[in-house]
DNA sequence: TTGTATGCGTTATCAG
DNA sequence: CTGATAACGCATACAA
């Protein structure tokens, strides 16, 4: 019998409640709190309500509540495949705790960015998940920092946020010391897009790995990038023409690895016998690579969760401490790595 | 100066009146229509209202307004990225008309599907753009087909509802075509989930063009699949151990088809040499794929922008009539499509 | 041009 | 257990 009657005009309480024969505030307590009413009036209330097909006003109930039970959450790029799974893990939480969510895509634009500050601050969401790395133009440091506000994957130590991350430098690190063991010694990166603080904590991973090792440091084999497939194929072509190429390449994500890889394949270079490759991300992409890209995973989907949980929490008890949750990756060895070939 | 006093509490109407000296019903005025205002209050109130930080509460202002100025789009799967680029058509288009958009992402679960229906029926949101092919449970009839509605990308013949559309059948006939039209007579059709329409439509596109061609409707070509890589690798290995394999294949979209292709060359053919693929869609991996992939474009982010002036069109001119547009598609033609090869 | 008063739909408080 | 009332924040009709 669900959505009986939903058609024709909308009703409100008030309507319910003179069809019953009863007051707004006991129609309210017969849909919200069945136990304070009694069972007599709570079904005849129920049933005008079917009858109507009358759904509470939920403006009406944010305004009064003097809350929106909904999160925000911005990201820079909604075609980015890393961010779909997070986006789920976040939906997740916040539906089993009653709250919904708004995804906001910001391409960077300011002006964009200067629109959802303003949903935030006009209190149309009640909290922000920021998978941009920076504060939406519009909002300024002191109202973001004390209130629910929180950063995930992409940190800003300038400012004082409760975050959700992953140790980039250290598992960047993992990957090139994975390539090391096997016996690589010429191990290059393919850098990302430099602004992004990603790519330097993964970038700086890469280098103390490299000096752990006791290898040398060299600045050929540190190719700019910008997590682009084509990009990542441009710079390998370069990397592979240098008079003493690298056996092994660890990228800053896996679209771009597949571009390394793609590289390597049209010069007639065998991956893994020739060049060893390895991602970070652990995207769709890395399981229809060819081979199957080695990759560094990241929990996307609990991260999405945690967020929505320090929002909500911070929400329902205060402020609180800013919290700062670290988690854990994983290294998963598929087929584009392999000790380097004998040298001839 | 933006930003500027954006710390501690958050401010009314009230709190503005106060300090200015004036009513609240001039501070609103002096916000939204400064030209009923004198220049003298109308600055007054601007100047208290930034050292105040006082933002209007939107909730408050839906509320009076009866009108949430916002969009609700529904989608299968966030993870798709065919939508990620019509999503963005349609915010674009909200956004130059003062709507904001919200996304939801349904994963076929009722539940989820009945509290998106909440939130439209709780009239959070004023409109609904499907990209799910049914309405969400919770939702009747008769309610959707007078309102705010828009079907895209996915039809549904059962229901009288506005829609953006492709012609899926006449497309699909034409990536067939062409294929006959370079010499390929064996040509082998790999499904898409027949749960979803867009997959029987491109699969009728597919008999029909064979029909037309005159060739015959051999049963054993259409391969199953869900519109997965590892379906459609598995199908395709099928295809080809055939007695009599097919030289070409049509995929129902392009993720199929890079599983196509992968089949393939395993079992050491070349594309588009000894097999043509052609897909349909036109996403990222298109690119990606190796060799590039042959497919229908279709106009994803025109799909959602068109969808989303719709909706905003009945909310401000009343629902009118429904109306349904056919968008134009696209040959694609890029590395997967070659005549066959002679037989031997 | 400005102020007063009212109502949008809901729920909490308080009295009965 | 129930009803009357007030309040959430804003924008408008109406009066001044």
């Amino acid at each position: 019998m669900a959505g009986a009657g939903a058609s024709g005009p909308r009703h409100t309480m008030a309507d319910v409640a003179r069809r019953a024969g009863v007051s707004t505030a006991t129609v309210s307590r017969a849909l919200t709190r069945p136990d304070q009413v009694s069972p007599k009036t709570r079904e005849l209330v129920h049933e005008i309500a079917e009858e109507l097909g009358f759904r509470p006003n939920l403006i009406g109930r944010q305004l009064r509540a003097q809350a929106a039970n909904s999160l925000l959450i911005l990201v820079q790029d909604l075609e980015n495949p890393f961010y779909a799974e997070l986006i789920k893990g976040a939906e997740y939480v916040a539906r089993e705790r009653q709250f919904s969510v708004v995804v906001g895509g910001t391409d960077g634009l300011e002006d964009v960015e200067r629109l959802y500050a303003e949903q935030y601050l006009g209190r149309r969401v009640d909290g922000l998940i920021l998978l941009t790395g920076h504060l939406p133009a519009g909002l300024s440091r002191k109202m973001a920092e004390q209130g629910p506000v929180v950063l995930v994957s992409e940190d800003n130590p300038e400012l004082a946020l409760c975050a959700v991350l992953v140790d980039n430098v250290g598992w960047a690190a993992q990957a090139v010391a994975h390539l090391h063991a096997l016996g690589h010694r010429r191990i290059a990166h393919l850098c990302g897009p430099m602004a992004r603080i990603i790519s330097r904590e993964r970038r700086e991973g890469y280098r103390r790995a490299l000096s752990q090792a006791g290898l040398p440091a060299d600045p050929a084999l540190e190719a700019p990038g910008d997590f682009s497939f084509e990009t990542g194929r441009r710079a390998t072509r370069a990397l592979l023409a240098l008079p003493d190429p690298p056996t092994a390449i660890f990228c800053a994500n896996d679209e771009s690895a597949l571009g390394a890889i793609r590289a390597a394949q049209q010069v007639g270079l065998d991956v893994p016998r020739d060049l060893s490759v390895i991602g970070f991300d652990d995207t769709m992409l890395a399981e229809i690579s060819d081979p199957p890209l080695t990759t560094i995973r990241q929990p996307r989907q609990q991260m999405g969760a945690v967020a929505a949980e320090m929002v909500i929490d911070m929400l329902e008890n205060g402020p609180g401490q800013c919290a700062r949750r670290i988690l854990d990756c994983e290294l998963v060895e598929r087929s584009t790595v392999a000790a380097p070939a004998a040298k001839s």
